[in-house]
DNA sequence: ATAATTAAGGATAAATTTGTCCTTAATTAT
DNA sequence: ATAATTAAGGACAAATTTATCCTTAATTAT
């Protein structure tokens, strides 16, 4: 569905909101051996989620890291996809076609739209909070490694 | 969702369930054409589906192109996400957890696998014929200008 | 039989995505 | 002030996806 830079995006967004606190900032380190990314890799997109858009926060040096403010929190985690680019999948039509729409519906518009519809809600309405949230309350875990 | 190349895949068997008989037999050409797809990538794209998997048949000669079984006809679109290899992309886990599950899942697991369920029964359900119908129906376009 | 037409298949190239490495800048602790 | 730590950023490399081109094989029409 995802790209696996969005994926990595998502995993290190979610294992931040969990980890990170006013006494304790994860590294990229830490991170990337958390969610089970590539270290360098995840570097260059917290990097992209720290820069333009304000998803994520750092500090340098010494007990710096990566945190999210409390506004950051709330955000949904749509504006995780949009701040990797891959937004569109959302709202893309399934066969790849630009033009299908209501008024030019492709032969799966009817059925796929529906679908569609809950994608987005799903990722409008959770926030990156309450993803973190049910980490802490499940049995959720973020890393992909297989013992 | 796809790759382009499963997209063309998708437009170009519909195409060919919509226009090919007994009498007719689209082209490479004009299957790219119709789609709007780059036709040697769409050529390729042909074989796959022709060769190992049998979703689409082929005649090569004057007059040749290709054309679907009515065996063809009745497989469920799935089958071609199957020929083209990206099957998974249907039971994936949303964040790209190779070990989410019900007993270990994701933050996103519990909402996700809904949506889930419904993407998959829709291209188990939708067989390539009922695709082609609907276009024939409905105003539904392949092609993929914008005009 | 011959020529024309069309898919099959191989080799290769371009573009994009994924990934690494090294240097620089900022911050902190001493 | 100095050294240590950590993110930022640039340059580059590997892998994958997308795409093109050319030759070969099959089939048909003449």
């Amino acid at each position: 569905m995802f790209s696996k830079a969005t994926e990595y995006a998502l995993r290190a967004t979610i294992y931040i909101a969990q980890k990170s606190s006013d006494k304790n900032k994860p590294g990229m380190a830490e991170i990337a051996k958390a969610i089970d990314s590539p270290q360098s890799f995840t570097a260059k997109i917290l990097q992209l989620l720290t820069k333009n858009n304000k998803i994520v926060s750092s500090v340098r040096g010494p007990n710096g890291g990566f945190f999210l403010t409390d506004k950051a929190k709330k955000l949904p985690v749509r504006s995780i996809l949009e701040a990797m680019g891959e937004d569109e999948v959302l709202e893309k039509c399934v066969l790849g076609l630009k033009q299908c729409s209501e008024a030019k519906p492709c032969p799966m518009h009817t059925n796929y739209k529906l679908i569609k519809g809950q994608l987005i809600d799903l990722f409008e309405t959770k926030s990156i909070q309450s993803l973190a949230d049910e980490f802490e309350n499940g049995g959720a875990k973020l890393n992909n490694r297989i013992k």
